[in-house]
DNA sequence: AACCTCATGTAGCGATTGCTACATATTTAG
DNA sequence: CTAAATATGTAGCAATCGCTACATGAGGTT
């Protein structure tokens, strides 16, 4: 195989773990270079832009997500709302997934910036998700299986969201209240 | 009074103005001094920092909008955690409110990424809103407020990250779909 | 008039950004 | 073996970033 190829894989791998570890914050040309071992030169070499980088790395993570969430939580078995929603949410908190929950919380924010690649990253990857939550509703159970869908994607982000500005034991008694809930 | 003060104010007022049309990724010095109408040698005059700029404004923000939430939606009626989550939603998907979501969602990345002034001002914009919510909630019906006020919390802000990486119609169908689970 | 504080403009510094021009090494093909 | 293609290093450019040094104007005090 080319040289350029093997090396793109190696790269695209390297940065999808960099950029778990340390966000978008740290991501720049040379810092991306740094951590993949290769120097910011061959990084545009192997690579035609920073947002085709970006891209490929973002896709990497989001397809090692799926592959997670569908291991975590089969297809096979269908929920209702409330019995899913507490699922899906104990699993999004879980400390082998708040790498990624953080991380996809900056992506969208910088689709909502309208910085490439991300306005496309992030509608894919929410794509990906509803589907993911949709497929998992039971029809008998749920009426409105799109808005079900919608509104525990919406839950499961903003929980992300409220460990940042809210701290780790709110989004805990969340979850609980969530699991009570889908109990009672 | 100061001029200097003077300044302050009314500086602070268009820049508050200025964030929230543009978000977060026009905010450079220059951007924002341009935005206020001053030079960015005098908006360094006026504030110590940027920091200190990009913090007044935000709080000022901050004010603006929970003074609409109580207007919007006294706190003199308590609701149960459904009833107060659908007219909640309903609310802050009101394009009155979408442009500050969206600054809101800017801002809490940027806290993510421990980006000064970010990571204390949405601490204190999140216990704000945790406090607005808390006291909407009927303790009658509610077995625990702060477990619900955080779920709904969480379900606030991820309706505006939905909006960003679904579409509004998406965002719409999940409101839809609270206020219909609030009324069953 | 002399002075002193407040206010403002000009210019630029050092760092970082994404990216590129140019030269060189290494491999492959004829 | 030679020549072309592939691969990699060095150096730097133009733009932007937050911020600052320096000079100058304006207005009040003594």
């Amino acid at each position: 195989m080319n040289v350029r190829d093997e090396q793109r894989q190696r790269v695209i791998a390297a940065l999808a773990e960099h950029l778990l570890a340390t966000g978008l914050s740290q991501a720049s040309l040379r810092q991306l270079a740094a951590a993949a071992g290769v120097s910011d030169r061959m990084l545009l070499y192997y690579f035609v832009d920073k947002t085709e980088v970006l891209a490929l790395a973002m896709q990497s993570l989001a397809g090692g997500m799926a592959a997670r969430l569908e291991i975590a939580l089969p297809a096979d078995q269908r929920l209702s709302q409330a019995a899913l929603t507490a699922r899906a949410a104990r699993l999004v908190v879980d400390p082998a997934f708040r790498p990624f929950m953080r991380l996809w919380i900056e992506a969208i924010a910088a689709a909502a910036r309208e910085e490439p690649p991300f306005a496309d990253i992030a509608r894919q990857i929410g794509e990906g998700f509803l589907a993911w939550i949709e497929a998992r509703l039971d029809p008998a159970l749920v009426p409105d299986p799109p808005g079900a869908a919608a509104t525990i994607l919406a839950l499961l982000d903003g929980l992300a969201l409220l460990e940042v500005c809210g701290g780790e034991d709110r989004v805990l008694r969340a979850v609980a209240a969530l699991e009570a809930a889908s109990l009672g």
